[in-house]
RNA sequence: GCGAGAGUGGCGGAACAGGCAGACGCCCGAGACUUAAAAUCUCGUGGACCGUUUGGUCCGUGCGGGUUCGAGUCCCGCCUCUCGCACCA
């Protein structure tokens, strides 16, 4: 049974694959830079090669797709690539597992992921993937390290690293969940390590301050990022230890209370604290103290109300702007880490500060009071925080705390015991992983010149092959000798290569530069192609990356444009992250039992459908809740349209639809015509505007249920052929950036010639939606009483008229007395009336 | 605790600018086709009530107030849930 070139039946199981390959044999995907387009750059977050696609991915990727085909068919000059992003743990536990060599898991993985993506009909120019484990990827990742370097933007110093004492290796930060190994449970502890980092905080501000030019971002993600900055303004003021005069300066945000300040705490790491105890009766205590301290601090971050625990260590502090002598505590709460690691205590004025001197019993000094009343300093329970008036505050005293802040930061300048000061609680990334699989840091280490950067012509430092995973805690590059052994580039000497490799977050910072340019060998990206296609249009991906990748990203970009790389310092204008795909009210999970396999489905229904039901299922920011009978709704939908098109499809082969002139006889074509109109400026404005995909696609199946309606109520002899043509093309069009292989297939089948993906997007007609009659609604007292069909456009007082003449009206207004007539023309008239009169 | 978002039928979700609440889909029900079933098509489907039918009345968007001719939508006060941050001086 055949009609035209369809097969009455919609077998996806043929026509995909087929179009799949049309598609590749024609490079309809393949993109260049051309001047005489505008540009769109589309791009999902590419993913980990785990082995298999999940259903975020199939989710992540339909979107990517939908608004990629979209501006394709507006007439923007697309890039839509992917790659992987290939380094990391999950390759190396495998290797420990199954004894299969880390890139060997990754390549085969990548293989099966892209078979499985390619499955699903996505409009890639695969001929741009990119894979960041290979030499020729990698090689970038380390010359863009050596920039750092030069700039003064990579430096390596001692910290502190995740150590698991069960599992006897170092973890990254993200194996340590809640404190603990991932994998074994263990209590994290921490080891001092040299590490390498990026001096990020260098951009803390211009990170911070550059939000403001990305309104196409969530403003949940924005304000994440700010959190994670985390400025606040003050000022370093400068304290000296009684009787020695070492500084000890401390950063507060309350300069107007530092009248107020009764104590003095330091970190348990603090470098003063050994000092100041050594040789004491303290000296013991204290160190016992701080043990406990470095002990506990990996589960003490997590502990939601941990309580303040403090200990005197025997000395004393002077306050700068008064002299007075202060006691100096240590206390688990100060975090070496933030500010100067040494704050001082102002407890009538901050909660925590309150907290801790009520249980050590250090005194409370009032020195801020409320507009109205008086505070008592050693009866109040709660710190007073808000602004206030200034007391007991020597000079500054009767101000308002506000101005005093800015008067006493001008004295401490002045007097050189202090200034003010900004502090960030971002840190600098650190970037070192005890790790194989990852790209080797390119740097050498020669006991006469010290630490020499590879010299570029050098690179890639290539990732040996011949390594054993053993949980040594050191990477295991470092049995590798013909690895470590080297000479140093700069003296011939002997030297040892650095042997730590980079985080994964390095490799895909910078992943979007590279798909401008991705087989270059001269440079990381040419820089004629990025100033073409940068910044992104349009980034999507799950808002679990809002802080970690995202801010890496941005500071990438930020760092290169500095160094005349890129000329963008932004990289991604607009961002959409998705929500999750969820199963029974939950994270699809292996043990829950719930996961949904994307092949299954594919297999059992098609790439189409799948791609249809994860968009019409919710928008795209919210969660997600997978539903097999949803799944079913949209296959039958897809089978629905596929008759309509196959019914017609004989009829209306070489009928011309010539958009404008066709004759609108009955009231049926017009509403045939109504319908195809109002569908494209649907479609259009919530795929443009809103990414409302779910609606765009109930659009659509409106207008198949309108089509069916025409095709079952006007006599086959009175049918509109052209406009039954028309809406066809129309229709196909519309739904070839949801389920692209079908709308292909069908495009074929009512007779078009080339593929629909190349087509125009529609356009509609304005005039087509204006109906001629519309029903307008008839409230009394804001409840519906009656409708009635008026013609368009009526004016203000005739619709009143028509409304107030009629005998239903009339008569619920009997015995009422009207008070107003509020008249929305060609929608409503409400009345508003009141009993008697 | 702080910040962001969300609460609408049996379910997923619509309602874009204050104007017919529940589009579209699922589930469920009835009918058509069929020897039968599946598939498909058509119709119905928020709740309570009234009416012999056409139809009609009342209630209804987490809760309580308010503004308005009119509130899912705006304002005030609460409740619940989700996510993020959480001793940051």
């Amino acid at each position: 049974m055949k009609r035209g070139d369809m097969e009455a039946r919609y077998n996806f199981k043929e026509i995909e694959p087929k179009w799949q390959r049309r598609w590749e044999a024609d490079e309809l995907y393949k993109v260049a830079e051309d001047e005489g387009k505008p540009k769109f750059y589309c791009l999902e977050m590419f993913p980990y090669p785990s082995g298999n696609l999940h259903m975020g991915h199939v989710r992540n990727y339909s979107i990517g797709d939908v608004v990629a085909r979209y501006k394709r068919m507006r007439g923007f000059n697309v890039l839509h690539p992917m790659g992987w992003d290939a380094f990391g743990l999950p390759a190396e536990n495998a290797a420990i597992k199954h004894g299969i060599h880390p890139a060997e898991w990754t390549w085969n993985n990548i293989a099966n992921m892209r078979r499985q993506l390619m499955a699903m009909g996505i409009s890639y120019d695969w001929e741009r993937e990119i894979a960041t484990c290979h030499p020729n990827y990698y090689k970038w990742t380390q010359w863009l390290f050596l920039q750092m370097y030069k700039h003064g933007l990579a430096y390596r110093k001692k910290a502190a690293v995740n150590w698991c004492p069960s599992c006897a290796t170092v973890l990254a930060n993200e194996q340590v969940v809640g404190g603990a190994c991932e994998r074994c449970g263990t209590p994290v502890t921490h080891r001092d390590l040299e590490q390498w980092f990026f001096r990020i905080t260098a951009y803390a501000e211009r990170l911070l301050q550059d939000l403001k030019k990305l309104p196409g971002w969530p403003e949940k993600v924005k304000v994440m990022q700010e959190n994670w900055i985390g400025r606040s303004e003050g000022a370093e003021v400068v304290f000296t230890v009684a009787g020695s005069g070492q500084e000890i300066p401390v950063f507060t945000t309350r300069p107007d209370t530092l009248f107020g300040v009764t104590y003095m705490v330091l970190a348990p790491e603090h470098p003063l604290v050994e000092e100041l105890t050594r040789g004491t009766p303290y000296e013991g205590p204290v160190r016992e103290f701080v043990e406990a301290a470095r002990h506990l601090s990996a589960l003490d971050r997590t502990a939601t109300e941990k309580e303040k625990e403090g200990l005197f260590i025997g000395a004393y502090a002077v306050n700068p702007v008064n002299g007075q002598k202060i006691p100096i505590w240590i206390a688990n709460y100060v975090l070496m880490e933030y500010g100067t690691g040494a704050v001082m205590g102002v407890p009538a004025h901050d909660e925590r500060d309150l907290a801790f001197a009520r249980k050590y019993g250090l005194p409370v000094k009032v020195v801020i009071r409320p507009p109205e009343g008086e505070l008592d300093a050693a009866t109040m329970a709660e710190a007073y925080v808000e602004p206030g008036i200034m007391v007991d505050s020597g000079p500054f005293s009767g101000l308002p705390s506000e101005e005093g802040k800015e008067r006493i930061i001008r004295y401490l300048e002045e007097k050189g015991i202090g200034k003010r000061r900004v502090n960030y609680k971002l840190r600098d990334w650190l970037i070192s992983r005890q790790r194989y699989w990852g790209a080797p840091i390119p740097i050498i280490y020669c006991d006469q010149c010290g630490t020499v950067p590879v010299p570029e012509e050098d690179l890639p430092v290539i990732l040996p092959e011949g390594v054993e995973f053993k949980p040594t805690g050191e990477s295991p590059l470092k049995d590798c000798p013909d690895f470590v052994n080297t000479t140093c580039p700069a003296c011939g000497k002997p030297a040892r290569r650095e042997t730590d490799t980079m985080d994964t977050f390095v490799c895909s910072s910078w992943y979007f530069l590279r798909y401008t340019s991705p087989h270059s060998r001269e440079v990381p990206f040419e820089r004629d192609k990025v100033d073409y296609w940068m910044n992104v249009d349009q980034y999507i991906g799950g808002v679990e990356h809002a802080i970690l990748h995202l801010m890496y990203a941005r500071f990438f970009t930020k760092a290169l444009y500095d160094f005349g790389l890129v000329g963008v310092e932004e990289p991604f204008q607009n961002l959409l992250t998705q929500g999750m795909v969820l199963k029974d009210g939950g994270k699809m999970s292996k043990s829950k039992g719930n996961v949904v396999s994307p092949e299954d489905i594919i297999e059992r229904y098609g790439a189409d459908t799948a791609r249809l039901f994860i968009l019409f299922a919710a928008p795209p920011e919210r969660d997600l809740e997978w539903s097999d009978h949803g799944v079913e709704g949209c296959y039958r939908f897809l089978n629905r349209v596929w008759r309509l098109v196959y019914n017609y499809s004989g009829k209306v082969r070489g009928v011309e639809a010539g958009q404008g002139e066709i004759k609108l006889g009955s009231r049926a074509d017009r509403e045939l015509y109504r319908l195809i109109h109002a569908t494209i400026k649907k479609v259009t404005e919530d795929i443009e505007e809103r990414f409302n995909f779910n609606t765009a696609i109930s659009a659509i199946m409106e207008m198949v249920n309108g089509f069916y309606h025409y095709q079952d109520n006007v006599p086959e002899g009175e049918q509109n052929l052209p406009l039954v043509k028309m809406g066809l093309k129309n229709l196909v069009t519309l739904l070839a950036p949801f389920a692209p292989h079908i709308a292909e297939e069908m495009w074929q089948g009512i007779g078009e010639e080339g593929s629909v993906h190349l087509e125009s997007w529609p356009t509609y007609d304005p005039q087509a939606l204006k109906t001629e009659e519309v029903t307008i609604v008839v409230q009394i007292n804001g409840k519906v009483r009656d409708r009635l069909q008026v013609p368009a456009g009526l004016r203000e007082e005739d619709l009143k008229e028509a409304v107030l003449s009629r005998d239903k009206i009339a008569s619920l207004l009997s015995g009422q007395q009207v008070l107003k007539v509020v008249v929305v023309p060609d929608k409503l008239v409400n009345i508003a009336t009141r009993q008697g009169g």
